[in-house]
DNA sequence: AATATAACTTGACAGTGTCAAGATAGAGTG
DNA sequence: CACTCTATCTTGACACTGTCAAGTTATATT
């Protein structure tokens, strides 16, 4: 065997120091970033990752395994999003809503195959400790934004749901079908706007 | 019960009258059903319908058209759900309103994976004839049962957007995330709730 | 230096969408 | 009735997919 064949037949080797799962993970944002929020492949990523096609069975019991995993990073990329966005915010309760709503949107438009992947309603192992982590965390912020704002004698439940259901629905309608109607994106309202409207139905007690 | 595999299927011999590619969308439904709103399958629909694996190609150039075909039905049932609850609607605006709603509501819990099929951000061929039809009712139906609410001086599209935002995101949350929140599916509220939340911002101007 | 184990690779299998080419039924034409 | 023609489907192939079993290798431990 010459040296040229070693060259070939033996290419430089990944350093067995356990970063392949983490690589993987990336290959898969990647992935769904440049081919869509539906077409995930393992094989892909291994290839990605510059691994043969069955080393992400190793790290990963199966497709479910990774997919659980990219939504892992997904929602820890949405909490900062959310968290940014607060950081800059000022300290009064209407304004920190507002805050958390435009950083939904800011990682809806940032990621939005991940944004898609994330709410696509495919299976994911929900007890998976990372993803449950953040996942979990991503309505904390939610809770904890509007806590200031709860009306006497109302679930905060309510509310919470309120707030979540309008921004994640005007988030995916703009990824779903805001540019499929055509009549339709020229007025479509700013975010903001439809958050001043909530906040005339959510007076602020403080 | 294989005769439930057959019910897809109108004689146990199909004629050449052009009725397989009704059968074929039936079949992709019932698989969405079946087993998911990300799987499905070109052979399977075409197994269940009783023909070749590549008889599918024949009338949808590719699984696209069929997914295209499937997500027209989707929206022609979307339209159909909000036309029952507006029929036995009250004429008052604010109960019209509701009634949208309520109906967004029934399709969505009443066809999950269909659902999340027709807002799953996949691309359909939006020119399909078919489809626009069904997917433009839908929204036409919203803008008609809004305009008696918009207000003096207000764009309609941003009372639109607003409400459909709202529903969009109670539904898409509570197919996605909310049965993986254990400890959110107790206090989750009512759309009604919601709803009333929402009116509060929308004095009926009439 | 020998070994044990974690981290991969290789190879196989059944499933997928898509295309090309072949078959066939049933309508239309003489 | 026989003949042809065409829309509709079937068959077969190909490259791709996820998953599993079995083999290999690199590194840590002894």
């Amino acid at each position: 065997m010459t040296d040229e064949d070693r060259m070939t037949v033996t290419p430089p080797r990944r350093k067995r120091d356990g970063s392949l799962r983490k690589a993987l993970v990336d290959a898969g944002v990647a992935l769904l970033r440049e081919r869509g929020p539906d077409k995930l492949s393992l094989r892909e990523c291994a290839a990605k990752a510059g691994v043969s096609h069955a080393a992400p069975g190793y790290h990963f019991k199966n497709i479910t395994g990774l997919s659980t995993a990219i939504a892992g990073r997904g929602f820890a990329l949405f909490c900062q999003a959310m968290e940014q966005r607060l950081d800059a915010s000022p300290p009064a309760a209407t304004e920190r809503l507002s805050a958390i709503c435009q950083g939904y949107l800011d990682f809806a438009t940032g990621h939005p195959e991940l944004f898609l992947f994330i709410f696509s309603g495919q299976k994911f192992n929900e007890d998976d400790e990372e993803f449950a982590v953040h996942a979990s965390r991503a309505y904390a912020i939610l809770r904890e934004t509007c806590a200031p704002l709860i009306p006497e004698g109302t679930d905060p439940e309510e509310i919470e749901i309120l707030v979540w259901s309008l921004v994640h629905g005007y988030a995916h309608l703009a990824m779903t079908r805001k540019k499929e109607n055509p009549g339709l994106g020229r007025g479509w309202p700013e975010l903001g706007t439809l958050v001043t409207h909530l906040q005339k139905a959510l007076p602020d007690p403080g």
